[in-house]
DNA sequence: GTCATGCTTAGCCATATCGCTAACTATCGC
DNA sequence: GCGATAGTTAGCGATATGGCTAAGCATGAC
């Protein structure tokens, strides 16, 4: 919640974009090199790398190099802060709503009598 | 799901600013007039218009105008696809992890005969 | 060593984003 | 009507984003 929350922008930023989600969803049956990752988007490896890189840096995935391939991860846990943040909002929001609820209700009583 | 999920990345794209989210976070509080938003973040008025109507766009927000005076208020189901994706996402990732235990134990059972 | 493979870096281009000012429109209060 | 108030529109400039090509490096196969 503070000023300064890039976790969060990062996250988001991340996964604003379709091809970044892509990847993800392919991440998620398991590791895979770079190129494999590029295959089903059609992009050149320079852009791959860049979203790749964007994803790295939002925490989502992790890679590490061996020999001259580059591997790469999910990060499980990554998905914990925006979905904290979700939640906050949506409890905030949906316990406005049941107060609107309350008021609107007590508006009706008010008027049966 | 699909190529041309636009839904999900104009949420995602519309929670990756903090003014933005700052301004969703005083709307939970309840409704408020465009100036009220302005207010906190400093901005001038054509600017935080421009963050409204992409919260508009998103579905994030719903706005109308009565006299002067344009009122903008949540839509709290908005939230629902976003939610949903990283559900989805965190299923399918926690299996995984899941299956790599089974596939750790198993392995560790292996090398115990 | 030589060549292919797999990534990486540098740098270009088009477009989008985020801030601003200036000028305009449309109410509201008197 | 007249001035103040609340948005709105148009358009500018700086920077970020997302794509590319070309060239460079490191490793694996021979």
């Amino acid at each position: 919640m503070a000023k300064h929350d890039t976790q969060l922008s990062d996250l988001f930023h991340a996964l604003a974009d379709p091809t970044r989600r892509q990847m993800l969803t392919r991440l998620a049956e398991g590791p895979a090199p770079v190129s494999e990752l590029a295959g089903p988007t059609g992009l050149r490896l320079p852009t791959v790398m860049r979203h790749l890189s964007v994803l790295e840096e939002a925490g989502l995935i992790a890679t590490t190099k061996e020999g001259r391939v580059r591997t790469c991860a999910i990060v499980p846990e990554a998905l914990v802060p925006m979905r904290s943040w979700i939640d906050e909002q949506r409890a905030v929001w949906e316990a406005r709503l049941d107060r609107l609820d309350t008021y609107v209700m007590n508006l009706m009583k008010e008027r049966e009598q």
